[in-house]
DNA sequence: CGCTTCCCATAGAAATGATCGATGAAGGTG
DNA sequence: CACCTTCATCGATCATTTCTATGGGAAGCG
């Protein structure tokens, strides 16, 4: 069974003609005829009846018919979905992210990028960084948004400084003062987010290594609970930057600097799996990361 | 493009591998490599990643792979249409039939004809009896139950003899004697039945050859209602044995018999387009009717 | 680090299959 | 009856596919 002894098939049926079919085909009529009885031959069955002039169909072919449309029109729309996938009409990019990021950070790119490619589907996948490397290892997903991590198998871009900010209260006293010594921390109630975090321990870090004696007067496995808690004036908290970035801004929370304290900072990177192609989605989505972070993530064709 | 190369397709894509595709199509392992590549290279994509150990389907080939699956499976569906078509498990039969004959015996054969083949699609078209011949010439019925009519293009196979009998009601002062002279007849109300029917004329002619003076008190279009009227006492009619059998085994009309006339009789004939083969399921049709009326309808296998 | 193993790509020879032009046979047409 | 059209057949040519043998690259093991 060949693709041309359908092809032939259909056009014979249509122009109820061995040799207008042979026409339309740009072929002969001894080859068409040579395709029909392969065909014919293969499905055991005759597909036309030859009368003096011109040919029909015989019940056998006119129940075929339909099915080699199909087979037909199958191939085509394959065609037609490859092109397209290369037009970014359509296609799957799978995402993976640490939790901050998933929420404080794609959720911005994937509007930029929903409108540029609105027929590509995009899921994401939130887990801890160490977790998206083993899901862009076993290719779960494509692409990685995750504190700097390296790993042979793994490329790594940086994209930026994710900084850790003292936060507070408007009607906090550090916040109308705008500033904080070490002590000053010292003596506030500290309200420590998720011990699971990455932050946790940066921050515990950090802290330590300033002097400060911090009791963590609460701790809360949620980053929007942690922030209503500090709004509520229960306390201050260490928090990545990114994540206040809107309470900030509405004046919900307060930045305060931290004097003679170096503040923790935690590198985002994107990842993806080395020495494999990329889908075309995931390529474009990179593209994305390039422009908003100047950064340069892709091989360039040259290498 | 070729069907081999769509099966190498799904067989490298289900093994993950270009070597256990080769076992399972029963090739070696650079013929697959050679569809793969004509695959790739009439697509214009690359449809497998091959790396060190097995390949992995590239997004194009993963968007490709269900196109490819409902080729070959539209092509399944195919044969097995053929296939159940040989079995007669299904099919299409285009009768087209007299009146008469489609209401009162076609109805009793098909009864027979679905339970024998019930996934054969029956479809009746009624129609005067050289309606019938054209359609048959022009292919819209497979095959003609009608008046037997001689067409150099037709094959035409004699089935029974269709009579036609007097009936009157039981009260009837006619159907209490059980016969009737030309001359009852002439004296009785004569209700004849469409005049556009070959009946008609059958009627008029033998009545006139018996020397019967008949001036019809009624006619009406339409079989039942003729009937109808015959029961109810306001005539007598002369009509198709065939069309009455029913009220006669009930007793609702009754059969006389006229003396010295020669009732007339219509030869009912199978007809079929000659020199063209038949559809499997008309063929088996004709067999119905050959065992059913113990005629030779289709030219044996030999000639 | 080198060895082995597995896997896919390539090259050239042989076989297979498709196409073509020419011609024949059958049926329809003037 | 001659003529035209239509499909089937035949043998030659050409293209494609498949095979065997071999090379190169990556992964796994000692």
């Amino acid at each position: 069974m060949d693709l041309g002894q359908l092809d032939a098939f259909l056009q014979v049926a249509e122009h109820r003609s061995f040799s207008r079919a042979a026409e339309a085909l740009r072929l002969t009529q001894p080859s068409v005829t040579a395709r029909i009885q392969a065909l014919e031959r293969d499905l055991d069955e005759t597909l036309f009846e030859r009368n003096g002039r011109g040919v029909s169909l015989t019940d056998g072919g006119a129940s075929f018919l339909p099915h080699a449309q199909r087979v037909l029109k199958a191939l085509q729309d394959g065609r037609d979905d490859l092109q397209s996938l290369r037009r970014l009409e359509c296609g799957t990019l799978k995402l993976g992210a640490a939790p901050t990021i998933s929420t404080y950070v794609l959720t911005e790119l994937l509007k930029t990028f929903r409108s540029r490619y609105p027929g590509i589907e995009v899921s994401v996948h939130t887990e801890y960084s160490h977790q998206i490397v083993k899901m862009v290892l076993a290719d779960q997903v494509q692409v990685g948004l995750v504190r700097t991590i390296s790993h042979p198998e793994v490329v790594t871009v940086p994209l930026y400084q994710d900084e850790v900010v003292l936060v507070a209260s408007q009607e906090h006293a550090l916040a109308k003062k705008g500033r904080a010594s070490i002590e000053d921390v010292s003596n506030e109630r500290l309200i420590m987010f998720n011990r699971g975090s990455s932050y946790y321990s940066l921050v515990d870090d950090a802290l330590r290594k300033a002097g400060a004696l911090v009791s963590p007067a609460m701790e809360l496995d949620n980053m929007e609970a942690t922030k209503k808690m500090v709004e509520e004036g229960l306390g201050i908290a260490m928090l990545p930057k990114a994540a206040v970035e809107r309470e900030l801004r509405q004046g919900d929370l307060c930045q305060v600097r931290v004097e003679g304290m170096d503040m923790p900072r935690r590198e985002v990177a994107l990842i993806y799996r080395r020495g494999r192609p990329l889908s075309r989605a995931a390529q474009v989505f990179i593209q994305l990361l390039e422009e908003r972070y100047g950064v340069t993530a892709l091989p360039s064709a040259g290498s």
